[in-house]
DNA sequence: TATGAATGAGCATTCATTCAT
DNA sequence: GATGAATGAATGCTCATTCAT
């Protein structure tokens, strides 16, 4: 059974994210790239143009399993509070379950990299995402904030924990999980008495 | 009048945090860190042992002038809840008004270095700070939650908003920062009727 | 209609002078003479066993058509000085008319590629021109020099004209044309009252 | 007795063209220059900006001292035609004396490198060239032709013929040198009887 | 202290050529 | 004949670090 071209594409992200994810973008040497994923040198660049298209790709490529897993679930069939929170757990455990992925997106997100937000706006996903928001807003559940307030409340919060928790200071169980995803409800709601 | 030893050193780190705030850590040769300082390539090895060392200098020192930034104005003077108010005010403020030093930060601590948190610990600035938390959670004021997700309650999402306000993608005036502010205490404060 | 193996050959030289007047050598890559061709890569090595034995063979092709060019409107019907002067014409024009062939030769009899001047003797339009030659030194037309002597005073001349013109520097008129042509046909001349 | 800096930066020159008369641009890479040169790959990156620079450094350094070469012995000393024959004997001489230099200048002039032209021109001997060639055309001795025209018939022919005696397939004795610097000069110049 | 020339291992990338299909 | 993915050695260049002065 041969490896198919699209195999081999996949092989070298999966290889660079390993890599990246353990030694940083520039501890890892596109020759290491190509050892370990079994293939040449050369050849990587049959797929990529470059090393920085490599890691772009890469970043794509993950921000697109993560935005479809935050929204796993179809969370727009729930009620409010319900759907955030589900969205929230998701987000959560996407990174807690991903590890690599996550210590190479704030890698990637913290680098003087120039970052190309288009495609993450085109998302689907985030679309969805982006709807659900603004119609609890509309609704009066949770405070007119600007969108990026309201992320470092919420998600903002869940990737610091994952990171928190994949160090290993940091271990929450099944409670503290809930109790803290209600912490992040609670941040932005909007009070009933308000 | 002579640059004396510590101005050298002083510029030097100065330097460091200019180039790599802009170009990050591979993308500042300790040539050009020599260049733009006005010194010679070999010295900064007598105040540095490697170029490692003098990053990690430079975050021991960005991570003390914060701990004094947002432990500034004696809030343990404050009741609850003004003084986790002012520290989180404060924290933001630092992080706004200094932006080279939270690029920095947030790259160094997103990296794959070696972190050596031993100093951290022994700041005398942050001893304030845990022993002031310790005390809102002993008296009912906040919840009982792992520090790390207290952190990211707060200080955490102070430095997300702070990167967004940097980046120039969000402009938050006095009253949504103290909306903001507020948020983060609602996120830890343990609900009165509970 | 197909493209017959003649044409693929013939398109595959054809783009190769393109590519290697405006690049040179080293900077027209196998691949792009394919992709330039509207061929593969592969099959460049099934027509040529080597770039440089695809360049030897552009250099075959080209010089033929060179001597083919100066020995055009058969000369030797022409008196002295009437042929050398047209000879020399014509070598002049094939240099102008063809820029691409003429960067070409000079680049690569200026290369350090191995030459193989067998062929250019087996040319029969170069036998032609031998002959000629001889016959006018034989008549005391022209003077016995060496034969490379008597190529740079001539058509040396000629190449050397030609690239200024390709070069734009130069715009010889009809009329400064034939007075050059005249002062080459000067300098080998052997002088009446000698 | 240390090698000096200028001794370095003049060796590295001279092995650049010793490599590259012989195997061309291509055929020299940096660790090759460094190796023969007895010094470091990295320290040519002091003296030269890149390769590119390298060769473009000793391409002037050739011209100058040919420059320097053809208009030595003062030939504005001698009358017409005699300083027309020291200077076409100075090429000549140069040339054949110097076959590395030949070799280079020709390679480089003929090569796609996009060539500075400016330097050429402000160069002190090129421009007592250009002054005694005007008088002699002022003084009605040799032809108005452009420049470039009496170039090829002088200096043109002088590289040409030294190149063929370089290759060994010409070996001019004394007397037919100055035949052929004599039908250099029949060539441009003006016929009395005109 | 201070300099900056020098080192040399290391890296991203290219490209002539091959070969399974 | 024809393709183009694959190879891997080779190249230009960088940069942390050293050391003679």
């Amino acid at each position: 059974m041969e490896t198919t071209v699209a195999d081999k594409r996949t092989t070298i992200l999966a290889t660079t994210l390993d890599l990246i994810a353990e030694n940083g973008f520039h501890g890892t040497p596109m020759s290491q790239v190509a050892k370990r994923s079994g293939v040449s040198a050369g050849i990587i660049y049959h797929y990529f143009e470059s090393k920085d298209d490599l890691i772009e790709a890469l970043y794509r490529d993950i921000k697109a399993r993560w935005s479809a897993a935050i929204m796993a679930g179809t969370p727009e069939a729930l009620p409010y509070p319900e759907h955030l929170q589900q969205i929230w757990l998701n987000a959560y455990r996407f990174y807690v379950a991903h590890p690599q992925e996550t210590v190479f997106l704030e890698q990637y997100e913290n680098s003087p990299y120039p970052h190309d937000w288009s495609n993450v706006a085109q998302d689907d996903n985030m679309a969805r995402l982006f709807a659900l928001i603004q119609s609890d807003i509309d609704a009066g559940y949770i405070r007119a904030l600007p969108l990026p307030v309201l992320h470092e409340l919420t998600l903002g919060v869940a990737i610091g924990l994952a990171k928190h928790q994949i160090n290993g200071v940091l271990d929450l169980d099944e409670a503290a999980l809930e109790q803290t995803a209600d912490a992040c409800r609670r941040a932005i709601e909007r009070e009933t008495y308000d």
